[in-house]
DNA sequence: CGCGCGAAAAATGTGCACATTTTTTGGAGG
DNA sequence: CCTCCAAAAAATGTGCACATTTTTCGCGCG
């Protein structure tokens, strides 16, 4: 008889201890790419038993991976209560994007002190790219670039906490665009980052301020409060439908 | 007869899912303050097994609390190989405290149109009281105010997010001169935070921004490595004595 | 028709028994 | 005395079986 705490019904190869980092970094992935490409709306629930189903993954994983995005602040845990997806306030998102601001004041004060050469050349050429993404009508890129810009300007100032924190702020707020959706035209105008590489170039600190603090005011200004932002499909296989080939009900 | 799913030994009345939110709580503040409190040492192992038996608490719970501590950065986890407390360079400490510089100099140019009686009138209370630890020679406290002088100038901001940073990175430098101990007197000088008052009263950013900079370039020079900083007590149950009532050597 | 209210169902939280690594240990050989 | 290497010991990682909520559901009553 040996034993008898044997068994359970899966009795195959591999069991427990499986050591598998890249699947857990898989989930974590796919989780936070939804949330930061919108696809996962405010206020949703995001209960384990389902999500371990879609991702055929044990339940533990999922908890461990939700938890951590819990730490991140990126997903809102209430204990007993599962996960749900923040549904930022006005204030909120606001105050991400002063935050960005004021952060951006203190790096422009900062760079006019090295600025050099290079640097210029370095954000010029980005200006261009820009321009080439606007004039040819491509949204996509016009978004992406506009971020990068400010992020190329806190890089180089080469302070890993800085960039941290401004990746941070950014990840935020493209979260929030899908809640509080600022008008269709939102990207940033590129006249006014060539306004702040001019006066990086002049080493004029208080005009790059101005012109940064003036382009954050006209991007907040248009953000409008979106009462009923649709009522976000509660079915989680919709949102992650294209990792597993899983066909269900309706 | 019956499911003989009998299962281990323990038939105790209370077993698994006591939901105990508080004793989670209690863990992870007592290995954060140990670490923020400078007990634990730059490079130390913080492994489950102790850690459990010195907190009675399940090795899980332990488990949960390095993991959200590795999130946070505050511990350094190596899959298979388990948490240890990181080890800063001091191009990481220099980091943080330029972060710091950058940051103030955003806060100060949002400050000055903000300021009022009211600010001007906490901040010189806040001075006041500064002055009264210097003068007494009370240590302890004169650390402690002159960190909470730059938390009142962020919280003047009312930026949620802008406060958070700071304290994160606040918290992060209070470890770190722990390994790279600053000389004996590292306390920010009073005069200097006088001076950003009064700049302050005067409206005059650009001398705010110029005496915060000379203050932290100040407190940066003083910062020196530290080659042998004392091999650490790699005995846990030393760190965490006061919890358990566990006799220690010495 | 709505409104409790108790029971069933579902979801979350936790300890535990392993699997898998990593680290330590104890010699044998150079 | 040192180096290497295999086996033991220790530590980390994971699935699973519950306990404990929380949520949903059904139904009688006002």
């Amino acid at each position: 008889m040996a034993t008898q705490r044997r068994r359970n019904g899966k009795t195959n190869g591999k069991r427990a201890g499986k050591a598998n980092p890249a699947e857990d970094e898989a989930v974590y992935q796919a989780i936070l790419h939804a949330l930061l490409e919108g696809k996962l709306k405010a206020g949703v629930k995001l209960a384990e038993p389902p999500l371990a189903d879609i991702f055929g993954v044990s339940r533990e994983r999922i908890r461990k991976v939700l938890h951590r995005l819990g730490a991140e602040r990126r997903l809102e845990m209430i204990p007993n209560r599962g996960a749900r997806v923040p549904r930022p306030t006005l204030d909120d998102i606001r105050s991400v994007y002063e935050a960005h601001r004021v952060l951006e004041a203190g790096v422009l004060t900062q760079l006019v002190r090295l600025v050099d050469d290079a640097l210029i050349e370095k954000l010029t050429a980005h200006l261009t790219e820009e321009r080439a993404a606007a004039t040819r009508g491509d949204r996509a890129a016009s978004v992406r670039l506009s971020g990068a810009f400010h992020v190329h300007l806190v890089e180089a100032l080469g302070n890993a906490e800085l960039t941290r924190f401004l990746a941070d702020l950014l990840s935020r707020s493209s979260v929030m665009v899908s809640v509080y959706e600022p008008a269709t035209d939102s990207i940033c105008a590129v006249d006014e980052h060539g306004a702040i590489v001019e006066a990086l170039r002049a080493r004029d600190v208080a005009r790059a301020i101005a012109v940064s603090r003036e382009h954050f005011l006209h991007v907040e200004s248009r953000l409008h409060l979106d009462d009923d932002p649709v009522p976000a499909s509660e079915d989680l296989t919709d949102v992650f439908g294209a990792i597993k080939p899983k066909r269900r009900k309706r």
